[in-house]
DNA sequence: CGGAAGATTGAAAATCATCAATACTCGTGG
DNA sequence: CCACGAGTATTGATGATTTTCAATCTTCCG
């Protein structure tokens, strides 16, 4: 809608197909968080001929464009990335990041289009299975299908849930909020709760929260102040995780 | 977890079962916004039998409890509903609102327990169908099975987008995020876009928007005075849509 | 009619956005 | 290796918006 002819070129130019390095599932690093965590053997083995692995996109490229017809699915693998949209005076709306083993593009299948841009906050790997497949084998998988429908409904209550973290008047609440959550979704990722590289930037973060960059900041260094957490830059360390969860309630 | 035994009970005695008024679904005035719109002839008729009508619940009367676990998936067939859960601190944070025609308890179904209370705001009817029974039928009705992911993809986009829209710092922009989009959601239910009846209190939506109760007034009586609306307490005439829009972004 | 809850309005105080200046990081190229 | 410059982050001062506190008005019940 927004970019009609070049996505498909963008999307290809940037994805490299690495078919001879390509892992399988059980033995990628993900698969203790990733889908087939909870899939019985014989159902992983079907994904994963169905699955491209080793797609890789370099920081600030795009993996989907909004308003465009989507082709497939993704998993990040490594990396991350963030999904926004621009309003009509131009600036933009982050509606969320996505982290190693989430899954890119469950809020696209109804409308079979992207509702917004994603792009990579840095070098990403990641997973991919194109629409047609997915739908096919939603239908001949059962371990598969159930998996997914859990994996959208937790979706759908994170998305409620984060909303709800945001229905708070308090700017440091809110941004409490958020690196709460951020912290507790990379626990779940097998990664450290506490000391957290992040990969976007204050504006980003700002953008997220309805919040400007300088209240942010301002937030980080109150935090500091206070002792909850060390910040340098882009790398944080929670110090006193129940503070963080008192404020934001 | 938060009311341990009386939940049961509270459900059952704001249950009445109709059983001998039993509309079908194809009778049903809901019947082209609702899950059988989109369903072959025969699984409809599956379902009907599956589904419990007319169950009725009084305006305050709480559907789901925060916690406990779900029983059952629910449907709106008239009034409506809103969704929160309580700060440790005791303020409540409005996760979201249903309408008729809206499925209660997607949002539930990964971790089988409801994550917040659901309250009706005015007299609510509804059907119900077992958390039991939908799994079946969600295995052998593959029509179902395909519209209950498009639902719950299109629900995602929609918590997507509604938080995207809280990521706005100004608190008019917020507001007419919000009447805009449920303007929206009647329209698509069938009702009309612009004349709405507001079943929340002023009180609700703050909580909903992450502002005060005052400033929700403020806000309208801005848009009154812009020509943009009319208000008279709980309705509301949108009379320029596209200011609206325009101001959202 | 009367009382409780909801809604509006006003004046204040606090928070947050805006504007502006500065510091810092990191990649690039001399 | 250093200098440069763009992008990013911090900090301060000011002003606008929003919250808070308080009073009033309305509606909706019984």
């Amino acid at each position: 809608m927004q970019h009609p002819p070049f996505e498909d070129r963008f999307v290809r130019l940037n994805i490299r197909h690495h078919a001879a390095a390509a892992i399988s599932c059980r033995g990628c690093a993900l698969s203790r968080i990733c889908l087939p965590a909870r899939l019985p053997a014989e159902e992983v083995h079907v994904l994963e001929h169905a699955v491209e692995r080793d797609c890789t996109l370099a920081a600030g490229a795009t993996l989907a464009y909004a308003g465009r017809r989507m082709q497939a699915l993704y998993v990040i693998r490594s990396g991350s990335a963030k999904g926004y949209c621009l309003s009509t005076d131009g600036d933009e709306r982050v509606r969320g990041f996505y982290l190693p083993g989430d899954l890119i593009g469950l809020e696209s299948l109804a409308e079979r289009r992207h509702p917004c841009d994603v792009v990579a906050l840095e070098p990403v790997r990641y997973c991919r299975i194109s629409v047609q497949r997915f739908e096919v084998l939603m239908d001949v998988l059962p371990g598969l299908r159930r998996e997914i429908m859990r994996l959208m409904s937790q979706s759908l209550e994170e998305a409620q849930r984060l909303r709800a973290c945001l229905a708070v008047t308090d700017a440091r609440a809110r941004l409490a909020g958020f690196l709460l959550d951020l912290s507790r979704r990379l626990e779940r990722r097998g990664l450290s709760p506490s000391e957290i590289e992040l990969s976007m930037s204050r504006r980003d973060i700002a953008r997220h929260l309805g919040l400007t960059i300088e209240t942010i900041s301002r937030g980080l260094g109150a935090f500091k102040r206070a002792g909850w957490l060390s910040v340098r830059l882009r790398h944080i360390a929670i110090l006193k995780p129940d503070a963080f969860a008192t404020l934001a309630g």
